[in-house]
DNA sequence: TGAAATGTTGGGGCG
DNA sequence: ACGCCCCAACATTTC
């Protein structure tokens, strides 16, 4: 056996290629991967139900490529370390970073723990193109503002990390009385999601294969298809970059060594805005909750939960939005112009708090990401850097006839509306009666009438937002 | 990675 | 041929 043992702790970098840890214990040493499942540290930011099921099978993936050598235990990660590094004279531990506030303190706690009993720990960066802390102004404070934070910060600094390759060979150390994947529970008690699973191949086989797909059949049209619900012009890689079954710069090296052009650039800078919420939550560790425009705390949020629950089930009798929250509970993932459309809604139509969408999408998104949903949500929400002005209201039967102009996705979600023509399919309400009739709809019940006026409910946001902009 | 209100322009109908 | 009105179509401003 080479020696020394070294424990590889495991935690957003499910894959074995372009590891930096793993790379680094493989070539010193015997590798004893180690996962974790914390609940201890993580508390209110552990996984959503959606996230966890996706957590399942990336595990059962990652030990496959492990050999089956992957030692798996539930607790506080800093006890289970200790104890390994004494029951099998470990001196040395790696890790790839980890970025989410309550990570960083967990992992500086585990660190100086460690060192202090003479363990050795090295850490890497696998998960981002730049370091947050690398991405700073001259003056050295840091961008609040995507674009100057992209093209200045991010594309004038270092090159990415070029990929690593599958290290040649690595031993393993196989530890004693580990725990099963399934001995984790993380598959919820009710099976909604065997379903929607066929259309993901989780895992870092699965990761590479949807690449590639989207280099050859997609990003072609990247810049303006993605805006199309209806059509696959999205990567889908987003729960894949999560879990870091793929890592950004396999992504970013990959589509760079294609001929250069607009789509390739529109698909570069979504991975810069990735960063982008990353350096928000590196510098703001409260930006899951606080909001990042002060001002916003003095904000009129109406505590409405029907409404609330309205907008969860898909039931706001708004197509498009009742579409995408639809699609969001019955797949676990939902398309980004949609996204954005439900999330204006919810904010600006129904002045609900942004907290309650992140949480809710925290909860049902396999590709749920504390950074990327916070920022985003304080984007939409008009609280955020560089967000949207609080006016840029989102009016979401325009949004369907720009970017659904067959209602082919609101048929594909609302059953019940599939026979209304195109034409009313967007706001049921027009149409005439006897059309609805035709199409066997009654509002109020087979689909629900609205449970806002758009013109209204806008108007009425715009008057609460300049009267507490005024005090 | 807005939408609505308001302003401007220019072609065509018509007396 | 001219002035007047109407109204798309587009541009600008405002929220």
């Amino acid at each position: 056996m080479k020696t020394p043992i070294i424990i590889y702790w495991l935690r957003q970098d499910l894959r074995i290629a372009d590891n930096q840890a793993l790379h680094y214990a493989a070539n010193n040493g015997t590798v004893l991967p180690v996962y974790i499942w914390d609940e201890v540290n993580s508390q209110e930011f552990t996984l959503g139900a959606a996230s966890k099921v996706w957590l399942h099978y990336s595990l059962q993936n990652l030990n496959q490529n492990l050999e089956n050598k992957l030692a798996i235990y539930t607790g506080n990660p800093l006890d289970i370390l200790l104890e390994l590094c004494t029951r099998y004279k470990i001196t040395q531990v790696v890790w790839n970073r980890c970025y989410e506030p309550w990570q960083i303190n967990r992992d500086k706690n585990i660190k100086h723990h460690l060192m202090t009993k003479n363990i050795q720990v090295t850490s890497f960066n696998a998960s981002l193109l730049w370091e947050p802390w690398e991405i700073q102004k001259k003056d050295g404070s840091y961008y609040k503002v995507f674009t100057p934070f992209y093209r200045n910060g991010c594309l004038q600094a270092t090159q990415p990390r070029q990929p690593l390759a599958v290290p040649r060979e690595i031993s393993y150390f196989q530890a004693e009385n580990t725990l099963a994947v399934e001995d984790l529970s993380l598959l919820p008690t009710i099976d909604w999601y065997s379903k929607t699973l066929t259309d993901w191949q989780i895992g870092e086989q699965g990761a590479q294969q949807k690449l590639w797909w989207f280099v050859e059949k997609a990003l072609y049209n990247y810049k303006e298809g993605r805006n199309l619900p209806a059509k696959r012009y999205t990567s889908l890689l987003a729960p894949h970059l999560h879990f870091g079954e793929i890592s950004p710069n396999q992504i970013w090296y990959v589509v760079k060594q294609l001929p250069e052009e607009q789509n390739i650039d529109c698909f570069c800078s979504e991975l810069g805005w990735r960063e982008f919420s990353y350096s928000q939550i590196y510098f703001n560790s409260d930006l899951p909750w606080q909001n990042l425009q002060r001002k916003f705390d003095k904000f009129p949020w109406q505590h409405n939960q029907d409404k609330l629950r309205a907008w969860q089930r898909g039931m706001t009798g708004i197509p498009i939005v009742d579409a995408g929250m639809r699609e969001l509970w019955q797949t676990g993932y939902m398309h980004n112009r949609v996204r954005m459309i439900v999330g204006s809604f919810l904010v600006k139509n129904l002045l609900i708090d942004w907290r309650y969408g992140a949480k809710w999408f925290w909860d049902c998104l396999f590709d749920a990401d504390l950074a990327n949903n916070s920022a985003s949500w304080q984007w939409i929400a008009g609280c955020g850097a560089d967000a949207a002005p609080y006016f840029r209201i989102f009016n979401p039967i325009t949004q369907g006839e720009k970017f659904d102009p067959d209602g082919e996705y609101i048929r594909k979600y609302i059953p019940e509306l599939r026979q209304l023509p195109t034409k009313y399919i967007f706001n049921p309400i027009d149409a005439p009666s006897a059309v609805l009739k035709n199409a066997n709809i009654i509002l109020g019940e087979t689909y629900p009438m609205p449970i806002v006026d758009i013109k209204e409910s806008r108007q009425q946001a715009l008057d609460a937002f300049k009267a507490f902009s005024a005090e």
